[in-house]
DNA sequence: ACCTTTATCTATCTACTGGTAGGAGTATAC
DNA sequence: GTATACTCCTACCAGTAGATAGATAAAGGT
């Protein structure tokens, strides 16, 4: 198989089995197991479980980075682009009661190198950032109605998304999550 | 040394490694070692490593429950309970940037017997109850502003403090989580 | 004194962990 | 056609995981 197949496929089972179980739950026999090749392979390309680890905030962040790009670029206003970034994550992590890699690694912060550490912080900063923007760009543009200090609703919001993905994986309503987020939307409907 | 006390030491030590590294993040070998007896003991008093998971579930839970009760007795409106939760939560998990107990088992919950998930699920819905009559108190004693939907504002509310733990581990700003959670505070302030 | 319970120990097990050394086959470059 | 780089392999390692069986010693009850 080509190197960039084989690496991209470790990397799409290591996010998922991230997600879903986090970092220490599984290991390089688990990916090998599902990929069908060996142990030693994987190592090939990331020789230590934290090189992996920051592979996978690497490109994550590049990943949610495009998106939000993009939720600018084909949305009109704040109100439709703020809805946009929570269907995203929803598409990203909700199903199969994922969680967001970053917040997953948060917790697993131990198991991850100090670049890879700060490059999640700068991760949750530039979410806030954005949505500050978005919150801002949206009174502006009357799609959404007056807050007192958007970077302050902003941060609320960030933790609140990530808190319900966490919620969301044992709680026992079942829409808990796409119910939970809409609240958040429904606090800035006009 | 008496047999509770050993139980409760073991206890502590799994429950402060389980809030700041995680429940996969540790061993029967790291609490032995730090306790100063054999993994063997250990297994004396929870035969097996999802039975110390449940007895932390249970005990966080009686401890928190027991939390807010005292608030509910102490504190005279709404507003100050609200209050009296956070700082209760911050002074429990807050401090070396651990997370809630309950919040870092819903991320490792691959690593929980399927009781223990259901009574992590009880556990935020109790914890939303209680904020929600906490909210509808502050509004009826006149120390909140009016609400829309209560309910609501208390899903939310438990969302971004169990989202403001997980990611004030890695956040690069020092004093995030008392600054965010006193934004929720805030913006239930008359 | 004798039996039972409690709490701890020693010794051991199997399975798995991340990680390494070195080689085989293959594709590409020159 | 040979050299080089790439990809994956076999084989291995030391350390660790959770877990069990059985011995031991002390304490308590009768």
């Amino acid at each position: 198989m080509n190197k960039l197949d084989t690496k991209t496929h470790i990397m799409d089972i290591a996010r998922r089995m991230t997600m879903q179980q986090g970092f220490d739950a599984f290991s390089y026999r688990d990916i090998s197991e599902e990929i069908g090749i060996k142990t030693s392979s994987i190592h090939y390309y990331f020789p230590s479980k934290q090189d992996l680890a920051e592979a996978l905030v690497d490109d994550y962040i590049d990943y949610l980075s495009q998106g939000l790009q993009n939720i600018n670029e084909n949305f009109p206003n704040g109100y439709e682009r703020f809805k946009g970034m929570l269907e995203l994550m929803i598409a990203t992590s909700g199903q199969e009661k994922q969680l967001c890699l970053c917040g997953m690694l948060s917790a697993n912060m131990h198991a991850v190198s100090e670049p890879a550490r700060h490059k999640l912080g700068e991760f949750f900063q530039r979410f806030e950032t954005w949505t500050t923007e978005t919150l801002k760009q949206g009174v502006q543009d009357g799609s959404i109605h007056h807050l007192v200090r958007p970077v302050s609703t902003a941060a609320e919001m960030v933790a609140a998304i990530e808190g319900a993905m966490l919620i969301a994986r044992v709680c026992l309503r079942p829409n808990y999550l796409p119910e939970t987020l809409d609240l958040l939307l429904a606090r800035i409907r006009p």
